[in-house]
Formats: C-alpha cells, sequence, structure tokens
DNA sequence: CCTGCTTTCATACGTTCGTTTGAAACGAGC
DNA sequence: GCTCGTTTCAAACGAACGTATGAAAGCAGG
C-alpha cells in the first residue's frame, strides 16, 4: 500500500478496458501496458484478474450505493412516507450522477457495470458485499409502503425493472447501435425521460390475478 | 447443406454454450465435442466462430420478429388505432412466448440474448439485419401515433425500456443471483407483471422540458 | 554503509485457443 | 463399381493467455 500509484493506475486502465473489451477480451498484458506497469504488478498488487475485476468492480459500486443510501436517509427525514416518484428519483438519481450520460467516462461505467452483470462467469458476482443488499432491502421496504397492495414478488420484479432500464439503456448508446438518424441522448434528457418512465411504472395498480 | 445433422447439432451446442459461458468463454472444443462433431466441423459448415454466433443469434431472433411482426398484423387489421397497452402487450409478448421463464431453454435464450447486448466486441452485433430494423420501425410508428405529442427521442428511449426490462429480468433468475427468499418466478406472472409494468411506463406523459 | 522490506522487472512455463491442412470416409448419379 | 462433390477426421501450427519465479531496484531506519 505504499506507492499507490501503480495500483491505481492499474485500476483505472482495467476499469476503461474491461469496459471497452469485457472481462475475458481484456488480457492482463494490455491492462499493465496501459497503466505503464510490469505485467507482473496485477499479481503482487491484487492477486489475480478476477481479484482484479471486484476491486474495479467495488470502486465503481461503491459511490452509487453511498449516494444512493444517503439519499433515502435525506427523503426518509423529510417525510416519513415518500411517493412512488420521490423514490424513483432517489434511487435512480445516482445511477445518473454517477454514470453521466454525454460523458465518455459515465457510459463506460454503464458498460462495465452491464458488463459484469451480464457475464455467466462465477466470479463476475463475487464482489457484492452486505452493503449493496441492505440498500436493496431498504429500498423494498420503502416501495412496499408507498405501494400497498403490492405482493412482494411483483415489487421485487418491478424494483429490477428500474435496473434493467438505467443499465442498460446507455449500453447501446456507448456500443452505437442506434439508428443513423437517433443522436446520443443528452444527459439530463435521459435522466428525466428515465425518471418519468419507471415512475409511472413503478406506480401502476397491481397486477390482478 | 446435405446432412443437416452436424450443423444443427453445432447450433444446438453453441447456443446453449454461449448462453451459459458467454461467447469468449466457449471454446470451440466445448462446443463440438458437446454436438459430437468433429474440431474442423466449426471451420467447414460456419466458416469461424464469430460466424457461428451469427447463425446462432439469427435462429434465436427470427422466431421473436416474426411473433412481433405478425402479431402487429393482426392488431391493426382489427383496429387502426390500437392502445399503448395493446401494442406493449403485441411487442413484449413473443419475447415471453419464445422465453418462457420457467422454462430452462427459454431461461437460456434471455441470458444469450444479454449476452450477445452486453459484449462490446463488434463481431457481436454484426447479425442484425433489415428485419429487426423493419419491426422496430413499425412499432415506432405504431406507439408514435397512440402517444401523440411524445418527441421521438423520448418514444426511442421508452421502446428500448421494454427491450431492457424484458431482456435483462430474467438474466439474475438464471444467475441465482436472487435473494434466497425469492423464488423464481413463474413464467406467467412475470409476463403479466411486465406487460403492466411496461404498458403503464409507455402510457406515461411526456416528460415536460 | 549496511539491513530489511516493499515494489518492480524480465523472463519463462504450461495451457488453451482459433484456425488450417491434407487425407480419409461417405454417398448419390451414371 | 467407379467418380466426384460433400462431409468428416486426426493432427498440427502459431499465437495469446494467466500465473509464477527469482533477481534487481528503491528506500526507509540504524
Amino acid at each position: 500500500m505504499a506507492s499507490p500509484d501503480t495500483r491505481t493506475q492499474i485500476l483505472d486502465a482495467a476499469e476503461r478496458l474491461f469496459a471497452e473489451r469485457g472481462f475475458r477480451g481484456t488480457s492482463i498484458r494490455a491492462i499493465t501496458d496501459l497503466a505503464g506497469a510490469n505485467l507482473a504488478a496485477v499479481g503482487y498488487h491484487f492477486g489475480s484478474k478476477a481479484e482484479l475485476l471486484a476491486a474495479v468492480a467495488r470502486r465503481v459500486v461503491e459511490p452509487i450505493n453511498a449516494a444512493q443510501c444517503a439519499g433515502l436517509d435525506r427523503l426518509l427525514a423529510r417525510t416519513p412516507d415518500p411517493t412512488v416518484a420521490e423514490l424513483v428519483e432517489t434511487f435512480a438519481g445516482p445511477l445518473f450522477d454517477e454514470m453521466p450520460a454525454g460523458d465518455e467516462s459515465g457510459e463506460r461505467t454503464s458498460r462495465l457495470i452491464v458488463t459484469i452483470i451480464g457475464d455467466p462467469a462465477e466470479e463476475m458476482r463475487s464482489w457484492t458485499g452486505p452493503a449493496e443488499d441492505a440498500v436493496r432491502d431498504r429500498y423494498l421496504a420503502a416501495f412496499g409502503r408507498a405501494l400497498p397492495g403490492l405482493s412482494a414478488d411483483e415489487l421485487w420484479f418491478r424494483l429490477r425493472g428500474i435496473l434493467a432500464v438505467t443499465a442498460v439503456d446507455r449500453v447501446e448508446v456507448y456500443h452505437r447501435r442506434l439508428p443513423d438518424c437517433m443522436p446520443p441522448m443528452a444527459g439530463e434528457a435521459a435522466r428525466r425521460w428515465a425518471i418519468t418512465f419507471l415512475a409511472a411504472a413503478m406506480s401502476a395498480p397491481p397486477t390482478a390475478d
């Protein structure tokens, strides 16, 4: 931990390359080359390629989780029973703040998250900790109070819908799979569209059995 | 094209393994072993690993696209101005019919699609054709008529939201990342929850500028 | 200047990968 | 039953990969 330089530069390079080429598509050699470090530096500082990915993922997810948690604290301090729209804004907002569209690094973060979520390998999902679970459970409880009558199963389905829309949304932008007529979305517009879209979706009455 | 046996068995094996392990995580050797074929059979029948993926993707997407197209035909024959809910049902329904949750092969298909969408490599998105674009444009036009006042940009954003929710949704189920308390969703329930969720989302009034 | 610890470095190992090749096996048409 | 186009096969090639190793370099404290 003496010289944070090499370690941090490897993290930066890995974050960029994992997002751009995927985990398996990125070689340790490419990472250390971009970081200006020696090939063996990854093994020394992180142990293995998989543990490097975990470190990258933690560094990306932590501020998002913290912002979601702090936002919920502020909201609940203001009103004990927030509306669905307020909860959506508080939950989804940090996903946009930490992954600003239009900003290259924000799109890269979106890509990285989808890369991790989409990869079937087991090592890709061993980095989540109790902090992520705690935030998720707090929001589940808050949404549950704002949406009485919604079953736990359907509520869980809807919360995952929020994640799907916010995470996947920008991937196609990053991949330039948009139709030619469609310019990349302005960052603020996408945020407002997503809130509109998701608040309406979350507020839907329970599905009749 | 004389013996469809080997070719088809390679397609089947590749579809399964690409979904389970990702594109880069699957070796040609693993595919041909599972298919009971020779290593060189992939090169002979498909040319390369990337072209094999394209063939697999086309075989998966084609029936979905055809069903979406036929459904829209039937709907428009019945009423010239379908509601948003009808359009959502017609668009998202085939995604569930062809990828039934609860069914192992359906979850595998969801996984495969997310694997393809999430992979940054260029060869992963060279398989789409004009048929996909045509269906997308038809639905964009139909939704546009049902949602006057919505800008083309925001409409496009929402259509991608449908894809995100339906495709990503089952990935975590497949990956068993659900909280322990949560059993995999029943197939029919997920379909109805998704329609509810997405119809409400699509019907939201345009975002104020 | 020496010592002990951390960090960097060049290099090598063993594996696995996608692709190619040239011959063998097959199968319908005459 | 021979022929020719199609399909299978075993084998090999070169390249790229993750990881390990042991020496060198840097750098505090004495």
